[in-house]
DNA sequence: TTAATTTGACCGGG
DNA sequence: CCCGGTCAAATTAA
């Protein structure tokens, strides 16, 4: 499986200690992209929370001229820098979870089957990502088998979908970790990544659920889930606030882009670096 | 007591 | 028969 190496966390801030050193360029413009992807975790996360039209208005103007500021001393600073290579910023959290694979198969190509096999997975309705936090994707999953796979390291994990039975929910998903090759400049090990493969649409409707990740309404209007859990990254224990827009309407969108799924995950440990990911964008797959 | 996970058995395709 | 996906009883967590 081929392993998309743009998915990036912000590097930690290694300071040089070297007492006279001219100014270290990249490091400012290190932390100028960890105040941008710090910037619009909080916009996700306060946005969706605004009561009223016109303070959501505001605050997210608030926002974009903070982001532009930020943006603009970054651009001029790699002007200043001719040589300096292109910091990848996190301005869109989409880069954090990638979508390594999308497995297609022409249903007509292949022969029918009027039962469906119990035991084959439909490769046509799949699709894969990498991640440090495969299980943080806005859906709620039962575990019902796990599997040491030839050649693989580490075992791989079966999950369904926790409403198949009540909703009859047919949607699964495989969970494996890989050991990532490790590419960064500064040596540090981003261990932990998970290949998560997907197969099939959910078709329950998971509202009011309260499982292990509590699951609310802020109003009527904003269908705003806000989870709260904690993942282990690296031997920190860190918090995670993930917030899941269902619906999101014109002014969500506005943040958000095209994409209309979020789950922006912080930590709230400002001292390390923050854990992104997104919401798997289900509604608009196209799964056939 | 209920719900979720673990784990070896089981199953079927290749 | 091997492999990997699923089942389900036992175990653990809530």
């Amino acid at each position: 499986m081929k392993h998309n190496n743009t998915n990036r966390y912000l590097p930690q801030s290694s300071v040089c200690d070297d007492i006279p050193r001219a100014c270290n360029h990249q490091l400012v413009l290190k932390e100028f992209a960890k105040e941008q992807s710090l910037v619009i975790q909080l916009r996700a996360i306060v946005l969706p929370a605004l009561k009223t039209e016109q303070s959501s208005e505001l605050v997210s103007q608030m926002f974009e001229s903070i982001l532009d500021c930020s943006s603009k001393a970054i651009a001029e600073l790699q002007h200043c820098l001719s040589d300096a290579p292109a910091v990848h910023m996190l301005v869109d959290d989409k880069k954090t979870v990638q979508r390594i694979s999308k497995d297609i198969i022409d249903s007509n190509a292949r022969p029918q089957h009027n039962h469906q096999s119990k035991r084959s997975k439909r490769v046509s309705e799949s699709m894969s990502f990498e991640t440090p936090v495969p299980h943080y994707d806005g859906h709620q999953w039962r575990k019902y088998g796990q599997k040491q796979i030839n050649g693989a390291k580490y075992p791989r994990s079966y999950y369904r979908c926790t409403y198949r039975k009540e909703q009859g929910c047919k949607a699964t998903k495989t969970v494996q970790q890989y050991d990532p090759v490790v590419t960064d400049a500064g040596g540090r090990d981003h261990s932990m990544m998970y290949t998560a493969i997907y197969y099939g649409r959910h078709t329950c409707n998971f509202n009011g659920n309260d499982n292990g990740i509590s699951a609310r309404k802020d109003n009527g209007e904003r269908n705003t889930h806000i989870n709260h859990d904690h993942v282990n990254y690296n031997n920190n224990q860190r918090s995670i606030v993930s917030v899941t827009c269902l619906q999101p309407d014109d002014d969500h969108k506005k943040f958000l882009g095209d994409n209309v799924h979020f789950d922006t995950k912080i930590n709230m440990d400002w001292q390390l670096d923050p854990i992104e990911s997104v919401q798997l964008d289900f509604d608009n797959w196209n799964w056939e």
